[in-house]
DNA sequence: ACGTATCCTGACCAAGCGGTCAAGATGTCC
DNA sequence: GGACATCTTGACCGCTTGGTCAGGATACGT
C-alpha cells in the first residue's frame, strides 16, 4: 500500500464501492478503446489484443469483462444507438419544418464531430449488411422513421412544404450528416486540411440546412403564410 | 481433349490467343468475386480462400494471378475509381447548373444501383482512413473537385445560383448518392422492402435533384433570367 | 515432335487470431 | 482476521489466415 491516503474507498463519485468502481472504469476504458479500434480496422480487422492494448489492460482481462469479441462489439453498437437516439428526439422538438430540420441536422452534425468513431462503427455495420443491427433497423428505427415521415407528410398536407417523399428526405439528412464523420478523411484530403475544425462543421450544418429547407419549399411557403397572416390582420 | 470442336483457338472475341484469353477470363472472374467479398466482409474479413471459391478457382490459382491480397485489393479499387471517374465527367457535360447537377446525380445514382459492391468497397476504404487511396484523394480527386468548385463559384458569380460553398455542395451530392448503395440495407429495412427496384432509385434521384437544385436557388434564378429575357425581347 | 513458357493445384507452413485456464492478487463482509 | 467473491494475468490451445512450393498439365513457337 504505497498510498498514504489509506485503504478508504477513495470515492470518485458518491463513493462507489471500490470493486464496482474498478469494474466501471475498466468497462468504460475497454468500450472506448473498442469503439476506436473497430472504427479504424473494422470488426474483423480489430483484434481483441489491439483493443486491450489501447485500453491499457491485458487481453485476458478484456475477456474477463466481455466474454467474446462479438459481445463487446454488440455493446459498442448499443451505446452508439442510444446516443444516436437522443439526437433523434431533436427532430420532434418543434412542429415547424424549418426548426425541426435545423435542430436535427445540427444535432447529427454535432455527433459526427464529437464522436466520429461511433459513426464509423455504425456505418461499417450497415455496409456489411447489418448482421447485428438488422432487428433494430426493422423495429426501432423503422418505427421512428415512420413517425417522422408522418410528421413530414402532415407538413405537406398543410401546404407548409412542397410535396416530397418523406423517406427520401430523411435518407438525405442521414446521408449528409453521417458523411462528415464517415468520410472525414476524404473531406480533409479534398479541402487540404489535416483536421476539420468546429467552424467547418458549423458551416457545413448551415449550408445543408439552408439547401434542404429551401429545397423543400419551406421558406417560401412560410413567408407566404406570414404574408397571408399579416394581410388577414390588416384586413 | 473431350471437346470435339478441336484444339483450335476457340475465339470468344477476335480470336485472342488461347492463353491470353484464359488469363483475361480468370483475372476478370477473380476481380469480380473480390469486389463482392470485399464489399460484404471488409478487407480483413475477406479471405483469399473465400474470394477464390466465389470466383471458382483454387486459392493457389488466385495467388498465381495476384501475388498478394493487397495487390488484388488495389486492383479492385483501381477499377472502381476508373468507373467512378467516367460518371464524374457528366458533371461538366453542361454549363447549366440544373442540367449539370441533374446529370451528375443521375449518373452517380445509376452507379449506386448497378454496382453497389464497388461503392461499398470504396466506402470501406475511406472510412478506415484510405490507407490505399490517400494519394488518389489528395491529387486526382482534389483536382477534380477544385475544377468543379470553380464551375460552381462561377455560377454564383453570374447570379445563376445562390451563394453556396461549392465544396459542401459537392460533399452533399457525394453523400446522398453513395448512401443509396452503402446503406441499402438500412434503406430496405426502413422501407420494408427486400430489394430496391430501379423505380425507387429513379424516384430518389428525382427527389434529390429537385431539392438540391431548388435549394441552391437555381430554379427561381433561371425563371427570373428567362422572364428578364422575354421582357427584353418584348420591349 | 519437341522444348519452352505459361497455367494449375494439393499440400504445406509460420503467424496471428479468439478464447481458455489455473493460480495468484485484491477487495469485501462478518 | 479469516472466508469468500471478485479481479488480474502469463501461458497456452486449436483454428484460420495469407502466402509458398514442387510438380504436373496445357498451350505455343518452331
Amino acid at each position: 500500500m504505497p498510498d498514504p491516503a489509506g485503504p478508504a474507498p477513495a470515492p470518485t463519485r458518491q463513493s462507489l464501492p471500490r470493486k464496482a468502481q474498478i469494474r466501471e472504469e475498466n468497462t468504460v476504458a475497454i468500450l472506448a478503446a473498442a469503439e476506436e479500434v473497430f472504427a479504424e480496422m473494422g470488426f474483423r480487422g480489430a483484434s481483441t489484443a489491439a483493443i486491450a492494448e489501447r485500453a491499457g489492460v491485458p487481453k485476458a482481462n478484456l475477456h474477463y469483462y466481455f466474454r467474446t469479441k462479438n459481445q463487446l462489439y454488440a455493446r459498442v453498437l448499443e451505446s452508439i444507438i442510444t446516443e444516436w437516439f437522443e439526437a433523434a428526439d431533436r427532430f420532434g422538438i418543434s412542429d415547424d419544418p424549418v426548426e425541426a430540420i435545423d435542430h436535427y441536422v445540427r444535432a447529427k452534425m454535432e455527433l459526427s464531430r464529437t464522436r466520429p468513431a461511433a459513426s464509423k462503427v455504425f456505418a461499417n455495420e450497415i455496409i456489411h449488411g447489418a448482421p447485428q443491427l438488422m432487428v433494430y433497423l426493422r423495429t426501432t428505427l423503422r418505427n421512428w422513421a415512420a413517425t417522422r415521415a408522418a410528421d413530414i407528410e402532415r407538413w405537406v398536407a398543410q401546404g407548409r412544404i412542397d410535396p416530397v417523399d418523406p423517406y427520401h428526405l430523411l435518407f438525405m439528412i442521414w446521408a449528409v450528416t453521417q458523411h462528415y464523420a464517415d468520410f472525414s478523411c476524404q473531406i480533409q484530403a479534398v479541402l487540404d486540411r489535416d483536421r476539420l475544425p468546429r467552424a467547418e462543421f458549423d458551416r457545413a450544418a448551415e449550408q445543408i440546412t439552408r439547401i434542404i429547407v429551401k429545397g423543400i419549399g419551406a421558406l417560401e411557403r412560410r413567408e407566404a403564410a406570414e404574408a397571408d397572416a399579416s394581410k388577414g390582420t390588416a384586413a
